[in-house]
DNA sequence: TTCAATGCAAAGCTTTTGCATAAAG
DNA sequence: CTTTATGCAAAAGCTTTGCATTGAA
């Protein structure tokens, strides 16, 4: 697992900082060019290194985004945790299924298929309503 | 758009065939793999370029796992249809899921949440039993 | 003093592009 | 003949690794 201790070190502070200043899902791109961009300059590698060992330890969540680079947030930033979400194929509309039914679905894949579901990384696919009666026409 | 006519060649029939010959999803590594196994030497350009076409034509859908390469799989094949999958993050092992509640969260999410959800696109990310306990340990 | 963190350069992987050649229609 | 496909090599984009150095505890 993951024995080491962290330590306090400048650079993990402003990633930290930079992360927590912009409420979105940050590339490692993008925290690098606001790390400079507020004059404290930061590694590419550093932050790389910085973001698996926050993800190992559960600070942070990363997203693999269907094309480019992946994508870090802080993992107290509660908007988006512990369900999976919903989009539209047609507008793009997103649903977080935050429901009872949703959770008994990740117990069911736990106690029937075996599997522990990473609802941050899961995206089901569909239609919404309105796109739906709006293709059927 | 996709305005160009597509001809058919000796290469973009062998990769169909290789992908039928085949259930599951397979990434263009392991298809070109497979094709040189079976004699049939074809470029990876190419295979990435047939894919895609292919893809653009609604004739192969393409995934995004959360680590490594993407892998594609033939939308005619029966065999994944009216069914979700979950992909194990760790060793890409794929589980269908095709059961009862499976079913029920079908229509959960119709009822609802108001989306018709589409199977063929949606993929649940997670760790499967064995990667669970190794990562775990 | 010890062990983790840093940062540069280099390497790794997957995917895309340029370009000359080959094949389909 | 015209247009698409092929395949090599090279480039591109994101991420990881090697290694000497710095800095935290």
């Amino acid at each position: 697992m993951n024995t080491g201790k962290t330590y306090k070190t400048r650079q993990r502070a402003e990633i930290v900082r930079i992360m927590r200043s912009s409420g979105d899902c940050l590339t490692v791109r993008e925290i690098c060019e606001r790390l400079s961009a507020s004059g404290a300059n930061v590694g590419e590698t550093t932050v790389y290194r910085t973001l698996e060992k926050m993800a190992s330890e559960g600070g942070v969540r990363r997203y693999e985004p269907g094309k480019g680079a992946a994508v870090y947030r802080l993992a107290d930033d509660r908007r988006c945790d512990g369900h999976v979400h919903l989009r539209c194929l047609r507008c793009g509309a997103l649903e977080h299924l935050d429901c009872a039914f949703m959770r008994r679905m990740e117990a069911h894949i736990e106690k029937e298929h075996g599997f522990t579901l990473d609802s941050g990384r899961t995206v089901l696919y569909g239609l919404c309503g309105r796109c739906g009666k709006e293709i059927s026409q």
